[in-house]
DNA sequence: TGAGATAGCGTTTTT
DNA sequence: CGCTATCTCA
């Protein structure tokens, strides 16, 4: 299929064309920046006959790059195969996976996450003795993620290092390592240090890349860290055709090691580099992006740009503030149902803010209020205990080095196997510098453990060692496990309603292994790194992957998995989520809560200018995501940690110009801010699709305190026995059916004055309720 | 060895 | 305030 090369603007169509030699594009938000990525690599493949494997794109997250894949493969069709299109973590996993050996690794490698790595630090500190009332283990995990990401290897940080955390942080570092490597596993840095150091150290391996990929493109490069440059960098070396895309004002992982010099001196690494600008908004109404330009026009650090767009004004950024958070959620559910009147449906609404602590009491309200959402990030699906112990039962049938994933489940379920055999296991191991595994095999056979615990033992070893030799499609192997481990037998004994809801999580879980399987059908399998022996053929073809059993893709497949990447255009709600998650995300209709001074910019970052920066920078991201309609939403005071405090609005809504804003609320005359308008000042100018949802119905005075009940909330939400339960008297009978947050629907099955016994449909567990305080909603039917 | 209770802790953002 | 981790008791 032909590209159409008319479609694009100016400066779009020059990043297109301009294929060879170093290329910076500063991407405005809504510039239409992945549609120039896809149209250039199309434009390389259709009319510059440049090869699928030669092409290698870099995105931040796996949802952008399964986006791109998408488009590409209908720009493109089939030929889009072979290219790699992918994240960086999983590029390097790729690279890994070819050349563990080269590092002493063996290609069944175990990916850590963050859990897996405390559990490993803390072992670590046990074994150093080191306080962790002194070292806080989280300190520790900073400090040696921040070195890897700089590439600081362990003994380059040991010269370095003088302060008393650095110090004991390098001897921590060291021994990481060791045990990292010992349990033939990497955690998400070391995925970008050790691929690194396989480059560099590898001139063939890295000679091989370099031949291959002779067009590379990343997305997103504002919030590439050092170790991500390097790579980078070295890839690039050959034939330098590559092309950065990225926009430096929406740089918010600096936090993480994102470096945002280097998108900022790029055209000092690359002296050749042609720099192309996109500053046409595609996305969003006049007010709205004029609102972002001047905010962002408050950082000093920042290349001069200034978005524009052929779009009309738009209506006003609509400001409002609540007496406290209950108000704001109230007020933002009341907003959506007004707008959900007038014609715009829930999924192209979101609602966003700072902290996740926030969530809450917004999904409270919405819930109250009958507006249907869907929460991204927070507490994941796979971070559940049940389904972390299936996937150590995996992790150890793939890598039985894995002595996290040994001892996570050598006792789950319980197998009286306790602390004492456990400890003599690690022993063991010590001594005979073993794998917790191989030490549990001698510890079969240890006449100083009591025979049951010997036995249950040989119990633990002989089914992983039997899992591994499993046939059969993935879904059939993982069943398998899982029967075999005896989880699900264990939670059915158990008889109780949190045990049924956990083997329905396991069931889910099996439903994500189907999803796996259709998705990486072996059609879909990614191309293999090159071979390092280039004779004629390897740079010619693609080398078909040889990836090992489809268990291990499986689980790094799920490692490497975030919450973001299930955000689905689909599904009729409302969508809930960190302002973090919601770049390169856009929206009708946009509601930032909490801003205000301690919330957004939060406190932890006003103390310097690069922290104000970087929020700034997160409130740009924010106004950015609106296509239409854009509300801040503040509360005059709210509970933090139970603590009740007042803050002055955030100074973000305060450089939005005033003839932007538009503002409604209440005051309060408690309140101690500054910058707050008197209550009442504007209400008649409050105008349009305000007057009925704000102070009137919900605003009371603050000075009242969230306990005194307001007389008639209900009137104005569009669904009637929603408002009705949001007021406090709510009545509530035996048989009423309704509707949980977390449990879902449920039927009332005894009142006993406040308290409700509902029983619900879900896990069919019968819980006790406080009616004025529970999350539930009656519902009809 | 396991279950229960309590104390203590920490809550910015996450590939 | 809510969750986790540790302690204590059976």
């Amino acid at each position: 299929m032909p590209i159409d090369i008319d479609t694009l603007n100016g400066p779009q169509r020059e990043a297109v064309m301009t294929t060879d030699g170093p290329l910076l594009v500063l991407a405005g938000a809504g510039s239409g920046k992945t549609r120039v990525l896809t149209y250039r690599i199309a434009h390389l493949v259709e009319d510059l006959g440049v090869a699928p494997w030669e092409i290698l794109a870099i995105t931040f997250t796996n949802k952008a790059a399964s986006e791109m894949r998408e488009r590409l493969g209908a720009l493109v069709g089939p030929s889009s195969r072979g290219m790699w299109v992918s994240t960086f973590h999983s590029m390097c996993v790729r690279m890994l996976r070819a050349d563990a050996e080269r590092l002493g690794f063996t290609r069944n490698f175990t990916i850590y996450d963050t859990d897996d790595q405390k559990r490993l630090y803390k072992e670590i500190m046990a074994e150093l003795d080191i306080d962790p009332k002194r070292f806080p283990v989280n300190a520790l995990m900073n400090r040696i993620s921040a070195a890897k990401n700089e590439l600081v290897v362990p003994g380059d940080f040991e010269k370095e290092a003088s302060d008393p955390v650095g110090k004991v942080a390098a001897r921590v570092y060291i021994r990481l390592q060791e045990r990292l490597k010992a349990a033939n596993a990497f955690d998400f840095d070391d995925l970008l240090l050790y691929a690194y150091l396989l480059l560099k150290n590898h001139e063939d391996v890295r000679t091989a890349y370099q031949q291959r990929f002779r067009y590379l493109m990343v997305d997103e490069y504002q919030d590439t860290n050092h170790a991500q440059y390097a790579i980078t960098k070295l890839l690039a070396e050959a034939h330098e055709n590559i092309m950065v895309v990225g926009d430096d004002d929406q740089s918010i992982y600096s936090w993480r090691g994102a470096d945002i010099r280097n998108i900022l001196e790029f055209e000092q690494d690359y002296p050749r580099a042609h720099t192309v600008k996109l500053e046409q908004n595609y996305r969003s109404v006049g007010n709205v992006l004029a609102a972002a330009n001047a905010v962002i026009a408050n950082n000093q650090h920042r290349k001069a740009k200034k978005l524009f767009t052929a779009a009309e004004d738009g209506d006003k950024i609509n400001v409002f503030m609540a007496a406290d958070e209950r108000d704001e959620g109230r007020w933002i559910a009341g907003e959506i149902e007004k707008q959900r009147a007038a014609g715009l449906s829930y999924n192209q609404t979101a609602v966003f803010y700072r902290t996740n602590a926030q969530s809450r009491m917004l999904e409270d309200m919405l819930l109250r209020a009958g507006v249907p959402y869907r929460i991204v990030g927070g507490t994941r699906f796979f971070d559940r205990a049940e389904i972390r112990d299936v996937m150590a039962y995996l992790t150890l049938v793939v890598n039985p080095a894995d002595d996290i994933a040994a001892k996570r489940v050598i006792n789950v379920p319980r197998r009286g196997i306790g602390k004492t055999t456990v400890e003599r296991i690690e022993q063991f191991a010590r001594e005979m510098d073993m794998t917790f595994m191989e030490g549990a095999e001698l510890a079969i056979v240890d006449p100083e453990l009591r025979a049951s615990a010997r036995q249950s033992v040989a119990e633990f070893v002989g089914l992983v060692n039997e899992a591994r030799a499993y046939g059969g499609d993935l879904r059939k192997v993982i069943e398998a496990i899982i029967d075999k481990s005896g989880l699900i037998d264990a939670l059915q004994n158990e008889n109780t309603d949190e045990a049924r809801g956990r083997i329905e999580n396991i069931q889910e879980f099996l439903g994500v292994v189907d999803e796996f399987a259709e998705t990486h059908d072996e059609d879909e399998a990614d191309y293999a790194a090159p071979t390092v022996d280039s004779d004629a053929t390897s740079d010619a073809a693609p080398v078909r992957v040889l990836r090992g059993d489809s268990l291990a893709d499986f689980i790094e497949w799920v490692r490497l998995r975030t919450d973001l990447d299930t955000v689905s255009e689909d599904g009729r709600a409302v969508t809930l989520m960190t302002v973090h998650s919601s770049k390169g995300l856009e929206f009708d209709c946009v509601f930032v809560a909490g801003m205000e001074e301690t919330l957004f910019p939060h406190m932890n970052s006003v103390a310097d200018a690069t922290g104000i920066e970087e929020e700034r920078r997160l409130a740009y991201v924010a106004i950015t995501r609106a296509r239409k309609r854009l509300y801040l939403t503040c509360a005059s005071q709210r509970q933090i940690f139970g603590q009740t405090s007042a803050n002055p609005v955030s100074r973000f809504i305060q450089e939005i110009p005033s003839e932007l804003r538009q503002t409604s609320g209440v005051g309060s005359a408690g309140f101690s801010g500054t910058g707050w308008e008197k209550r009442g000042s504007r209400r008649g100018i409050a105008g349009s699709g305000a007057e009925a949802g704000e102070g009137r119905v919900f605003g009371r005075s603050s000075a009242s305190g969230p306990s005194g009940h307001s007389e008639r909330r209900s009137s104005s939400f569009a669904r009637p026995e929603a408002g009705k339960k949001a007021a406090a008297k709510m009545t509530f009978a035996a048989g009423d059916a309704v509707d949980h947050k977390t449990f879902g629907r449920g039927k009332v099955t005894k009142v006993d004055g406040d308290t409700l016994y509902v029983k619900f449909a879900k896990n069919g567990q019968t819980k006790k309720l406080l009616k004025d305080y529970a999350p539930i909603v009656k519902i009809n039917g």
